[in-house]
DNA sequence: GATGAATGAGTATTCATTCAT
DNA sequence: AATGAATGAATACTCATTCAT
């Protein structure tokens, strides 16, 4: 690991943890009634006078925390922008890297519960930031950064690490990556976004899930 | 094919007939704005006035076109949900209702092609739906009312008559197709939107997912 | 009569008698749907377009006849203001003015039949008279030229008339004529435009207001 | 006096003892300036930036204190309708009720004395009330049960009084009062909107119209 | 004569932001 | 730190009027 890359973890480790203090109640009032207007309406059309209606405090009182509105959508999709991206919670996440596990379904699993759970606990940022993302060029910034330079890299690595072992087949690793992003996305997304009322065993689906991306629908031959 | 659903169908042909003719040339600048507009800035973020001046227009002009603001998002999404929602054009669906693939993957393969090539064609109008869709009830009652009477009940017995055949796992067809749809999904959104400078061979890049999707990242074992 | 004052007749008369001729089928209806709106919601709140709706023309159509939306009002209201004026209608006025009426209040029973009958014919208009009087300059100057130069004096004559046969008492003759108006009017606005509902037989209520008008709510003293 | 009349009078005191308070430098400027202006072109012809402008006041200002437009008219209007309804100053009303004139000419001439006072120092707002009422529902709604709960049942009951007094002919009180009503009003109104710079000595022109009132114009024979 | 598309100035109202208290 | 009155630019939408067909 580079002495930069190592700094950008550290960085982002502290910010992740200031994220929960140095709040006083009425900030944390505003964050609050941000995060249910922008995920019910929209950035766009939620204005700032609601905003400190729901939260309870006077309108002036946003901008004594946030310069302006931009600045109040950046402070909560930011650090979750950062935490999105990391498989594993930060602290963890090196571990992960060094050791990594003998069977590729083993990684693809890791990386589903982590990340299914994570979002389940983040459903209503999660929901701001993929709207947002493409007309907020500075979070779009992030986002390309933390997943270029960090998140795609280290995968690359280990699907090499996988292929080399004779786990995946020889495709370009990013189309395998793509994929394996889509069909864990794409059952994320569906479950608690889209069919939130659906039921099903969580552990259950992702199981068969990977089993699918391991396989694919056709199945073993055996 | 009961008469109500004939009758659907039928409007629906007539609806994206209707949608080339009669538009007087200011009305097509102004769409040609807006849909250019509001997919750069989003449809809240998006000022009438802003319209008007891209379009070449007055103000006025595109109230007496469109009731609200609103109407004119509408008069540009509505249509192209209809369309997105079909797996191949409309005049040609039934054909592949009537005449299903021998093969699985030629299924799937079929379906991939004609969406990569829709969306293709109207990357603009997707994204603003994409971002619009949980902010317009109305959109998504049009999107809901498609997929489940119409988009998915077909496919999920497709789905159920390759099981049967036994080309396809014995899985719920939910996951099957919720599997298939991110795959292809992935593929055509990371292309077009997410990575659209990433050079391809589309049809190689088709090929090898539907393989992917066929038989999983670990390949056939034979 | 002098010359000037004969003209002022003999124009009344032509306008009053073009009022009816000359008038298309559309132009009958924008005049119609005027009236009926202007009441309504009054002069400012109404939009050209409600009533060319509701006229059944396209809303260039009132501009063909009408150069402006004050123009149209001045086309409904101008006329009546006319005939408002006139006690008797204007063909039979010469004749009351010349052989006066015998005892005062066959004079002022007299008017208050013609006015009431003129009143209730003209509700709507009178109601928009009414209310956009005091906006509109020209209306207030026609008003106040015929009032002044016309009816006023005659009236103030009649009146002297029966004060020196002792039939009327001594008082400013602006007095009896300010409370004969007040007492006419206020029957026939309260019955037209107040209490509409109310049920009176309206020869006698005119009877018994003209009596307490001549003797006093203290009745006479015999 | 029931206990619902009881509540309904300390409201109203309550009320127009509020009217004068309470109001910011802007919030009275706002009103000044809206009341000179909807008197002169009427509410529907008055823009919020004419009146934003007169007042010395930001266009926005208006909207902080007064919601819509209608509310900053009902908001003029409202407390002076309630006050216009009440022969004598609210406090002083009971004991009119309680020790009624002995004389039915006394009774007219001090209602005709208050009520000319009240109008001469609120021309401008009532004329805005007389052009405004057929058109506002809210203030058509609240005339309709402050006259005919309060102000016409107690006038019948005095004027009851004073006919089996004999001081007032038999007729049905509500012609008398009408009539009462008419006379008053026709004066006033004539004297402060139609001929304000018609000279007359107030005291003596009310004098002489109760005369009238009393003992008609043919007046009184003894 | 009649139409209705087009206009652009004007409307009431909202908004993010500032600032004196 | 917190307030909320004040701002003025911006917003979606309306309107009376024009003019080519």
């Amino acid at each position: 690991m580079s002495d930069k890359q190592e700094q950008w973890l550290e960085d982002l480790i502290r910010l992740s943890a200031e994220d929960k203090e140095k709040k006083t109640e009425k900030q944390m009032k505003i964050l609050e009634a941000a995060v249910e207007i922008f995920s019910e309406k929209g950035y766009a059309a939620t204005s700032t006078s609601e905003i400190a209606q729901k939260a309870g405090v006077a309108e002036g009182t946003i901008f004594r925390h946030y310069k302006t509105k931009k600045d109040l959508l950046l402070s909560i999709a930011g650090p979750i922008v950062s935490k999105l991206l990391f498989p594993f919670v930060i602290r963890d996440f090196v571990k992960m890297i060094d050791l990594p596990y003998e069977r590729a379904d083993d990684f693809f699993r890791a990386i589903a519960k982590d990340r299914f759970k994570f979002a389940r606990e983040n459903t209503k940022i999660i929901k701001i930031i993929i709207h947002e993302l493409p007309f907020q060029p500075e979070l779009m910034e992030q986002v390309k950064v933390l997943s270029t330079e960090y998140v795609v890299k280290r995968i690359k690595k280990i699907i090499i690490h996988f292929q080399e072992e004779g786990q995946i087949i020889e495709a370009p690793p990013w189309r395998v990556m793509r994929t394996g992003a889509s069909v864990l996305m794409g059952m994320i997304l569906t479950h608690l976004f889209i069919l939130p009322d659906f039921p099903i065993d969580e552990d259950e689906e992702i199981e068969r899930t990977i089993d699918i991306l391991m396989y694919g629908i056709a199945g073993r031959k055996e």
